[in-house]
DNA sequence: TTTAGATGGAATTTCGAGATTTCGTGGTTT
DNA sequence: AAACCACGAAATCTCGAAATTCCATCTAAA
């Protein structure tokens, strides 16, 4: 048992999974009473969170839970589809056979869990265990690009990604096309098809984009954004 | 007045003017003294600076400043070039008349310091300035593309690389070289050109990669790195 | 000589309290 | 009714010290 990290991780699990409600203030008081430590350490882990953009940090105002909102979405879903699309092409390019083992075993794990998604009766016990396996095929995705900062600079824009869609969507009606969506990145990253690779990375996330801003990019197929879904 | 952020300002132009040796622990005892407050105070100050990526908290090994590496100077230019190029072409798109008069307003400045830099004999007095109006240009590039969220992640990009390569080349020998690529940035930007303006602040940084990997982004214009230069 | 263990000083993390600031409530004035 | 001010409660920020951990050095055993 080192350190606050414990309190760290609790609260990084919760606030992506919100546990606490957007544009809410962070009351460090109850915090500290939860977890039976000073204020000092709650604080401090706070900070730490800031980091990750799970929470947002204001001069003499403490911390708050960052607004829910359709235009930072979209562009969290921007950037994120600019990082995991390059850090894919690179992985593709240096990877090797290594990065495809890794990436055929991160796909097949989802693609287990999707299905048994998709046909049960009672979804909950495989929520979790979803939202890990998602992580860890995109995260695996770029795993081989070859620059830690990129790795990192997407893990910031994924828990931020993360925390504005979880609540959203409960009832998973996405994950039939899912299923098809990461079943398209694999084969075109297996094919060492950069381009392809990259256009359905962002056909994958294109749901969260705002209308207009697909035309610009992707002019051709654009899905205009009727309801917020998860992933 | 908030009290700390005099703390935060001070180390952070500090850090990233190479007022710490890369690679070193920074000692908060030291700081402790040096601002006459406690020992909170610095650690807290340490934590809101590792957002920035200016120091890398250790679990109970406190902060240090990063390595310097070539790698992470080709990693840092890499996305800072993906970061800029997109934020730019997104305001040659959105920006209007607005953003180009910011725009020719920042680079007569720029162009202006970098003039008296390349003919100045003492040079000394002209470089806070110029660094200052290095980052005002580069900044007002992407100030109009509509995200916060990609311009807080090029600012996070920029101070890292900026501490990178601070420390090299105070004889400003590229300053030539650099008065040209401002020049043909903003006549890109200006004449609407995303496709042109992006290869052009590519070709700009291009000095920061590793030639390998230019290579395989742009197979044209290879430039292999012999001397670490700042900007 | 090398390795393992012990030791003491220095750095870190945590704590609880006091100082400062913010925020909400209620009352007064225009 | 709207704007302004006063005041108390609650939250934030800072501090100094205690508790814990790290790190370099020394000693002893193989």
């Amino acid at each position: 048992m080192p350190y606050d990290t414990d309190i760290f991780d609790t609260l990084r699990y919760r606030l992506m999974t919100n546990g606490f409600d957007h544009g809410q203030k962070v009351r460090a008081e109850h915090l500290r009473q939860e977890f039976g430590c000073s204020a000092s350490t709650i604080r401090e882990v706070l900070f730490r969170l800031s980091t990750l953009g799970l929470v947002e940090f204001q001069e003499q105002r403490g911390f708050r839970v960052p607004e829910r909102s359709r235009e930072v979405i979209h562009e969290l879903t921007h950037l994120r589809v600019l990082l995991e699309a390059e850090g894919t092409a690179m992985s593709i390019r240096r990877g090797g056979v290594a990065w495809e083992a890794r990436l055929t075993a991160a796909h097949h794990q989802l693609s287990h869990l999707e299905m048994r998604l998709n046909t049960a009766a009672d979804r909950s016990p495989f929520v979790d265990l979803w939202f890990g396996a998602e992580a860890q095929f995109h995260e695996t995705l770029i795993s081989a690009c070859g620059s830690q900062t990129l790795i990192d600079a997407h893990f910031q824009v994924y828990c931020r990604f993360r925390q504005q869609l979880m609540v959203e969507d409960r009832n998973f009606d996405f994950i039939s096309n899912n299923i098809k969506h990461h079943q398209q990145i694999l084969d075109a990253a297996m094919a060492g098809d950069e381009a392809l690779t990259r256009k359905k990375i962002h056909d994958h996330l294109a749901r969260h984009l705002l209308s207009e801003a697909v035309e610009e990019a992707y002019p051709s197929g654009s899905t205009a954004l009727t309801r917020q879904e998860v992933c």
